[in-house]
DNA sequence: ATGATTAGTGGTATCGATTACATTTTGCGG
DNA sequence: CCGCAAAATGTAATCGATACCACTAATCAT
């Protein structure tokens, strides 16, 4: 307990050069010689120095941290996206800090600046959220992942939910479904017009039933979900849906079930966000997938460069969509009994 | 960009004191007057100030932030743990490094040391994981959450798993089982180890069906528990059953189902848990929860005691337990039809 | 050979807050 | 109104690494 750390200028001594040329060293400087280089670094390995990042950050002002703002830590797809981040955080030696959005924007330690290089706000209701007060007076380089961000100084990283809704809709004509239903979730959601685009044009491009009547409007929710495919189910038939999330899927389901409808025979069902559930439901419930992992690794990439680039962005576009991919479960199987696929063999189109 | 950082010296200037007794302010000591620490307060307030951290962890060598080690961030347990441990940094005004557990130990920035305060893993495999070595040689305060930790000096949060497993029995006697079966996790495991005594301890307490035909062993997964199920099916009959964890009691759902027998009618089942999904599966699963966010409150509360306390914990059992509870749903639901809970009302004990 | 670069290195002020110690002010009994 | 303890405040060294500046030695062009 009482023992001092050892500093670089124990290093230095042992070394027998100045604690500027071990800083040199220890900062990769390209200024030092080949054998003085290996002196020093042979010194403070032998005493077990390290620098202290705290000093280091004092002086620089650079602490290679980054602080990360998280809206709900117990929103299903925040573990992969932080598995993202951290990985390419720890390849690029970057620190993580974390907080909850919420508590940090009622100031607890909110200019609690200096110490951090950037920040990455982890948000689905950016909308309501004002980006340059999170970034601070000083304009921290800021990122946002998982929802919109209106300012473009602020980069945001999204999935590509219109694609993703057309690869499910595709999916879906691919597998034999002629009238395809779609459940949105709330259209003030920027996801959901995304979605419900990509929906639009698939049933375009696969010439599918164009019908209004086969959308309907939910809150995200399971139970609105298996409301809204009752209003469908009152109104309407079809043999595909859609739904804007799982849980409003699982909530479908429960409806046909009760209206003695089997899936996937009668109607064949894909959801989105591929929550775990989706696994253990039954049937398994196919869902469009979201690239969680990759959206943090690009945010973190992304926000790095932003930092080493003086806070701004190089490229223009600050919005980065990325590809979401299907997964085939059992709730869009088609069984021999029921090859809807060979019915619209050919219809597929590109892509 | 120019804008020179607020420091403590133009704080003491605007309120006319020494920068003494602006640090004195902001820590809160006692020897200062009321009237110069709403001068201070007013000036610091006026001019936007706020201390600098790193400067002070640079003097103090205390950061008031500790790091948390995760094994796996996409564990599905992760983010209710997650949230009890930020609330409580919060309100304790701790800042929250994060990492993953195998990315700080291969070192990148191993002695990093020196600006953490402490440590909390989070690890449901800390049996084969040298906490001495996570801890390093300065001997940081260190605490684990959901694993066990064999060394004292190391305490460790956990859920009570005997008495889950106990809550669990208990349940499925109180609703009329009178054969209740139990597909236990890999008996290496603490945790499944406990759970075996809480579901021995039960079936005595209860007078249900004493016969070892009626354990089987998973591993966690729910093919395993799928697979168990099987097993136990073709040896023997029961009335209720008891999963380790939820995904082999899915698994186990499907056996029975194959086996044309209805949930809950015939069989009740309960898991452990308490996962997402156990809501989505069709019968919504009954299922035990660990008190997770309360176990991040209570590692981060004792961590943070533990640093007070010059690293050593005051209270003597480092093992610290908290109790589950039982959440019902369908899966154990007793329908007027099938009335099993009365036939054994006043079989019912105490606890 | 001379002056001009440049590579390599050392000396030391500095980042901003804390705190041991010194100093001043206040309060109070007699 | 004195004296002395307690309270309040100031002074300045310090934490450890960095980076500006200065300096030496080596390289090079003419």
């Amino acid at each position: 307990m009482t023992k001092r750390r050892v500093t670089i200028r124990d290093g230095a001594k042992k070394a027998g050069v100045s604690t500027a040329t071990v800083s040199r060293v220890l900062n990769k400087s390209k200024k030092v010689h080949f054998r003085t280089r290996r002196l020093v670094e042979n010194a403070c390995e032998e005493l077990g120095f390290y620098r202290d990042p705290i000093a280091a950050a004092l002086r620089t002002g650079k602490s290679n941290t980054v602080h990360l703002l998280i809206e709900r830590f117990d929103g299903s797809f925040i573990p992969d996206i932080l598995v993202g981040i951290e990985g390419k955080a720890d390849r690029e030696g970057y620190r993580l800090l974390v907080s909850k959005l919420d508590t940090t924007q009622r100031g607890v330690w909110e200019p609690g600046n200096q110490y951090i290089d950037g920040i990455i706000v982890i948000s689905d209701s950016v909308h309501n959220l004002n980006l340059g007060e999170v970034a601070g007076k000083d304009g921290l380089p800021l990122i946002c992942v998982y929802s919109y961000s209106q300012d473009p100084r602020y980069p945001c990283v999204l999935p590509d939910d219109y694609h993703g809704a057309y690869l499910a809709v595709q999916h879906l004509a691919e597998s034999g479904c002629e009238a395809v239903a779609f459940i949105s979730g709330p259209s003030d959601w920027p996801a959901s017009q995304d979605r419900l685009r990509g929906y639009k044009q698939a049933v375009k491009d696969f010439a599918l039933r164009d019908d209004s009547n086969l959308i309907e409007l939910g809150d995200w929710t399971m139970v609105s979900g298996y409301r809204a495919c009752q209003r469908l189910l009152g109104k309407t038939t079809f043999d595909g849906l859609f739904a804007g999330n799982d849980p409003m899927a699982s909530g479908a389901i429960d409806a046909l079930r009760e209206h003695r409808l089997d899936v996937p025979r009668d109607v064949a069902v894909v959801g989105f966000d591929d929550a775990a559930f989706c696994r253990y439901v039954r049937p398994t419930l196919s869902s469009i997938a979201m690239p969680l992992k990759e959206m943090g690794e690009v945010a973190m990439g992304t926000l790095i460069s932003m930092i080493r680039n003086d806070g701004r962005l190089d490229h223009n576009e600050h919005v980065i969509k990325l590809p979401c991919v299907l997964r085939r479960r059992d709730s869009t199987k088609v069984t021999p009994e029921h090859p809807r696929a060979e019915r619209r063999t050919g219809y597929v189109t590109s892509n």
